[in-house]
RNA sequence: UGCCCUAUCGUCCAACGGCAGGACAGCGGCCUUUGGAGCCGCGAAUCUUGGUUCGAAUCCAAGUGGGGCAACCA
């Protein structure tokens, strides 16, 4: 539906009209520009869906950019990381591109402006920088060091780049208005000293260009027509334009914010994505809860479906907060239309026919795609004596509107046979250890010839043919809608959900998917999309992820 | 006590001076060998006060609410 005709947003028509009017002189080029400190996550695949999505329909380019301007952070294992997302969400890009390859561009415009008398260097020590930059309702004190000549200006600068000087003695400022309204504009910091080891130039710098520095500059050296960035960067855009004015670009690109993705019962910052792995409270980057997109992979997200997402919560310039369910619907949409139906009995209770002749086993054809799936295929299932059920599928005392198995009821294993339960079997301790039932010889594969109707139908798996396997049931990883709501008063980890992960190791999955690769997704019919887990599923030994459950319209009523 | 952005159903997004619409969620019903899916239907919104205009969700002003900005992070 979205595919063809993507819904309409305030870039889109600006973007729309920069064709028409032919405002660039080139075509659409935008650019997705990550710092490789992290992995991306499902508001990374918001503003990716953008970019590409508009240089796909405008028939322009796009650049995947490594906007790695901090060696502190920065590490060649998050730029494979995040080369693999992008693919993966299903993107090519025309050209890969690093700022740290415009370091020697950067440098030759911070000698303009130097020589022009637009920047200078500050020897400040951090705190008098910061004291001198005044407050958001007073001005700021210009530096002692703001009227140096550029000569001199000139040689500091040089022999910052030369290592002539130790981290944090100098700095590289515009010269801009220490009085400007916009606390962005007070002579903004343009190069640091940084003695440190960059993974992609090891030590070939030992001055680094800062965001502010860096990025209009690069994109306007990659030719970018609008620079698509979040909400928060709204003031950088005055330095933004300055820059590429200063440094005298043609038709520069132009900055445009919009509302950064905030979901209901996650968070998405790369800083505290790093704190959940770096304390243990996920098992990594790719922990199925992660809202990464390497952990919305491992779960059984697919790219589509996060695509589809992405197009139905728009883009506006109003923060906003997406509630789960829109996601989860669009994870089921795309599933729903994709994947096989096989049965699992995640929590068993065995029940006996007793009627059924002890051996024997019966294969039994199961389609693998409800009718209203265009898919075809079908597996035999076998069908023998001794069975599993669901736990919840049976109650000794059933309230009004419960449909399955109870004393003396009659319900329809999936593609089986009607069977009733007799008696009830239970424990010392009083617990329903086992159900004796009958099965009518008449039913096979479900319809009963005198054309009674049962209101149930429950999935199974024979006892003696199903494969012991592993089910972690995956919840969401906080408690709370907005587990940021505390501020910097609190912190977020205090809402995790201590049930996001239930693992479960008695569950028994048909026979069927043994052979399966890992990686193969499937709905366990009436429980929920699942699949097999890439890291932990062993040959005998199969782990299934849930993705997401299947809307459960019982479990409302209850 | 500054500057900037922002305000439409519960949620997200449309409507670009001319009938407020879609999706998700909710609620009914139909259908069903998944209490799935699908189909049909229902309820549900223009922050406030002024102004401009034949006509305002839309333009203007003020107010109020929400958000961002005072890292040698991005």
């Amino acid at each position: 539906m979205s595919a063809d005709t993507p819904r309409n947003n305030f870039i889109r028509e600006l973007v729309a009209a920069d064709v028409e009017t032919g405002r660039f002189g080139r075509p659409v080029t935008t650019r997705f520009p990550p710092e490789p400190n992290g992995f991306l996550h499902i508001g990374h695949a918001k503003s990716i869906c953008l970019n590409f999505g508009l240089a796909v329909e405008f028939g322009g380019r796009v650049n995947l950019r490594f906007d790695d301007t901090n060696p502190f952070t920065e590490d060649m294992k998050y730029v494979e990381a995040i080369r693999k997302d992008v693919a993966w969400l299903g993107y090519t890009w025309n050209e890969e591109r690093y700022a740290s390859d415009y370091f020697e561009q950067l440098y030759e415009i911070a000698e303009t402006l130097v020589s022009n008398g637009k920047a200078y260097v500050d020897s400040q020590s951090e705190e008098g920088i910061r004291a001198g930059r005044g407050t958001v309702t007073s001005p700021g004190t210009p530096s002692p060091n703001r009227n140096r000549t550029a000569s001199e200006n000139l040689d500091l600068l040089r022999r910052m780049r030369a290592g002539e000087f130790p981290d944090g003695a100098h700095v590289l400022r515009a010269r801009i208005d220490m009085a400007h309204p916009n606390m962005i504009m007070r002579d903004p910091l343009l190069l640091r000293i940084r003695h440190a080891s960059h993974y992609r130039l090891g030590d070939k710098w030992c001055i680094y260009p800062l965001y502010d520095f860096a990025h209009g500059l690069s994109d306007a050296i990659e030719g970018i027509t609008r620079s698509l960035c979040t909400l928060e960067f709204k003031d950088n855009r005055d330095i933004y334009e300055w820059l590429v004015r200063e440094a005298g670009f043609e038709n520069p690109p132009t900055q445009i914010e919009f509302a950064r993705l905030e979901l209901d019962y996650t968070v998405v910052s790369k800083r505290k994505l790093l704190r959940l792995v770096n304390e243990g409270h996920v098992t990594g980057w790719d922990d199925p809860r992660m809202p990464t997109l390497a952990g919305l992979r491992r779960r059984g997200v697919t790219p589509d479906a996060i695509r589809a997402f992405a197009d139905t919560i728009g883009v506006a310039r109003k923060p906003a907060r997406v509630e789960l369910a829109t996601f989860e619907h669009a994870i089921r949409d795309d599933l729903n239309m994709r994947v096989r139906r096989v049965m699992c009995v995640v929590n068993p209770i065995r029940i006996v026919l007793t009627n059924y002749p002890e051996g024997q086993v019966e294969e039994l054809e199961a389609p693998y795609y409800p009718h209203d799936v265009p898919l075809t295929g079908s597996r035999s299932v076998p069908f023998s004596r001794e069975l599993y059920i669901e736990r919840d599928d049976f109650m000794e005392e059933p309230p009004k509107k419960f449909f399955r198995l109870a004393p003396g009821r009659e319900v329809r294993l999936r593609y089986g046979y009607l069977i009733t339960c007799q008696s009830v079997v239970k424990n010392d301790a009083g617990e329903v250890v086992e159900l004796h039932c009958t099965y009518d010889p008449a039913t096979r594969g479900g319809d009963a010839p005198d054309g009674r109707k049962v209101q149930g139908t429950i999935h199974w798996v024979s006892a003696a043919r199903g494969v012991h396997c592993e089910v972690r049931l995956y919840d969401k990883l906080f408690s709370v809608p907005d587990p940021e709501m505390d501020g910097d008063d609190g912190d977020f980890t205090s809402h995790l959900n201590p049930d996001s992960l239930k693992v479960v190791s008695g569950a028994y999955v048909e026979e069927s998917v043994v052979k399966d690769a890992p990686g193969s997704a499937y709905q366990f019919e009436r429980t929920g999309y699942f699949v097999n887990d890439v890291i932990d599923s062993a040959p005998g030994h199969p782990v299934f992820n849930r993705t997401v459950t299947l809307r459960d319209s019982w479990a409302k009523t209850k």
